[in-house]
RNA sequence: CGGGGCGUAGCGCAGCCUGGUAGCGCGCCUGCCUUGGGCGCAGGAAGUCGGAGGUUCGAAUCCUCUCGCCCCGACCA
């Protein structure tokens, strides 16, 4: 893989296209770990871009942040039967400590997720109604143990945010859950310009330990549906499992009502498959880790002009809050910079050379059109910033047209697996998980969600002909 | 866990069949040169050949065992 080597296209393996582009732009890495990564700036910078406006957005909403233990005690996860169940293959165990084997029933597991030890906490929080409703977030590193990964969709250990909140009443858990979901649509389509479907996972789908599960579903350029983000109405089964119970306004103790919701790293293997090309990584502008770069060209004492002018103009393009970098390098030809900029991602290069400085102008070209534009030098921070925020409203308007171009309603079994590799699929479903089954595994189309905004308008089942509810996305998955 | 692939310089690979001085491209360092789409020239540094055992005068190469990673399927955000 010299560096000068294009990337295979998207066309050609889609798959090997991601795994290259992930390394060759910088963003992760593989670890002598098995199933773990190396996360490296450019990508972590796009980490801390989500995590700094998420967190805001928590913050806006009333959550605190706030740390548990990476070790949870074992006893802990048994206590929620069907969590434990979920959960138990994928768990890393730690049974040695000190020195020492930790005897049965001492030994911890290394945090999946963090609704049990939570709630070891929460139950201690909580005395009366008038302690809640309580919103609490969490930034953390996880690990679930997985047979095959893929970087940043799927890894052993991962780093998400974990929000848990507790309610009075059933009617506040739900809102709650739903506030947030909302909270991720907006983060998703707003700043990361990927076009989500909002809706409510089946049964089989749902997270082990709650009641209901939603989630939002993007859709990647090669048709596949990929899991962005999850909130969870946990019902009483935690408050159950750990006591969290409290004296309600009546005088009686009652259990609260639970909510968690996460997102996590994956949302940059999201971001990566929604936007990029056959260059290398497109990233919207809200989210990258660098904005713009100034490219400065010349040589000798024209040089150092054109670096002067650079400089300043970059200083004015920070002053207005964008992400800026200017490579100075002379080590390096400009064509040489311009395809490694595109194949990391920077939104935006500015060209500056001395037939510039002559005329008084410099060049700009985006990242997703690469049409290059000659702007007047006093109009440079100013219409650069103008055309980052165009090119996010671009990428998402792009992203939401390819996903709708291959958004079908289909009517029988037939069409669906004559239409299973071209998107997602609105098709009538019995509800029965024997059913949905049954399609994964002729098929390999499974339930993404029950989108909130489709009406639903009764039918017949595609497989069974059984009366249907309404329609429900079946797409193949990530 | 099944199937496949790969471990030789930072990266990508050749060498192995047929045992005998460790090689190529890119990158890196020094100097000169060049700079508007992957510049050029000259010199240079860098490798316990994944690990262990064995065969042999001699092993990257042959034999045995082993470890690791990646890819494809079953589980999952």
């Amino acid at each position: 893989m010299a560096s000068n080597e294009k990337l295979p296209t998207r066309e050609q393996d889609f798959n090997e296209w991601y795994v290259q582009l992930v390394q060759r732009a910088k963003l992760a890495d593989y670890s002598d770990v098995k199933g773990c990564m190396v996360i490296l700036p450019n990508g972590y910078a796009i980490w801390e871009n989500i995590q700094k406006t998420l967190d805001g957005m928590f913050k806006e909403t009333g959550h605190q942040n706030a740390y548990f233990p990476v070790l949870i005690p074992e006893r802990y996860l048994q206590l929620e039967k069907e969590h434990v169940e979920g959960f138990n293959p994928q768990l890393a165990i730690v049974s040695v400590a000190g020195g020492k084997p930790l005897p049965e029933g001492e030994r911890y597991v290394i945090r999946p997720t963090s609704e049990t030890i939570i709630n070891a906490s929460f139950s201690k929080w909580v005395q009366s109604y008038r302690d809640l409703p309580v919103l609490i977030n969490q930034w953390a590193n996880v690990m679930r143990w997985e047979m095959r990964t893929r970087l940043f969709l799927r890894t052993t250990e991962f780093l998400w945010q974990e929000g848990h909140t507790c309610h009075e009443t059933e009617a506040e858990a739900e809102e709650e859950t739903r506030r947030m979901l909302e909270c991720y649509r907006v983060f998703a389509e707003d700043y990361m310009a990927m076009p989500v479907i909002t809706g409510r996972k089946t049964d089989s789908e749902k997270f082990a330990g709650a009641d209901r599960t939603y989630s939002i579903e993007a859709m990647m350029q090669d048709k596949k549906a990929l899991q962005a983000g999850t909130s969870h109405m946990l019902g009483q089964n935690f408050a159950k499992a750990f006591k969290t119970q409290f004296q309600g306004r009546d005088g009686q103790q009652h259990f609260v009502w639970q909510t968690s919701w996460g997102v996590s790293t994956r949302l940059i293997g999201a971001l990566i498959m929604t936007h990029s090309d056959d260059a290398g990584l497109v990233a919207p502008p809200r989210l990258a880790a660098t904005q713009v770069v100034l490219i400065i060209i010349g040589k000798g004492e024209e040089r150092a002009a054109v670096k002067a002018k650079a400089v300043a103009l970059a200083a004015d393009m920070k002053k207005k809050g964008l992400r800026v970098k200017v490579d100075d390098d002379d080590s390096k030809g400009p064509g040489f910079k311009y395809y490694e900029y595109e194949l990391q991602g920077v939104c935006m290069r500015l060209e500056l050379g001395p037939k510039d400085l002559a005329k008084d102008q410099c060049v700009l070209v985006r990242r997703d059109d690469k049409q290059k534009v000659f702007v007047p030098l006093p109009e440079a921070v100013e219409k650069s910033a103008a055309m980052l925020e165009q090119m996010q409203k671009d990428l998402f308007t792009k992203a939401k047209a390819f996903r709708d171009a291959r958004t079908f309603e289909v009517n029988s079994y037939e069409e669906m697996k004559a239409k299973a590799d071209d998107g997602f699929l609105l098709a009538h479903w019995d509800g029965s998980p024997e059913t949905e089954k049954r399609i994964k595994e002729e098929t390999g189309l499974t339930t993404r969600n029950r989108p909130f905004d489709l009406k639903q308008e009764p039918g017949k089942c595609v497989l069974t002909g059984k009366d249907s509810p309404g329609r429900i996305v079946f797409s193949k998955a990530y």
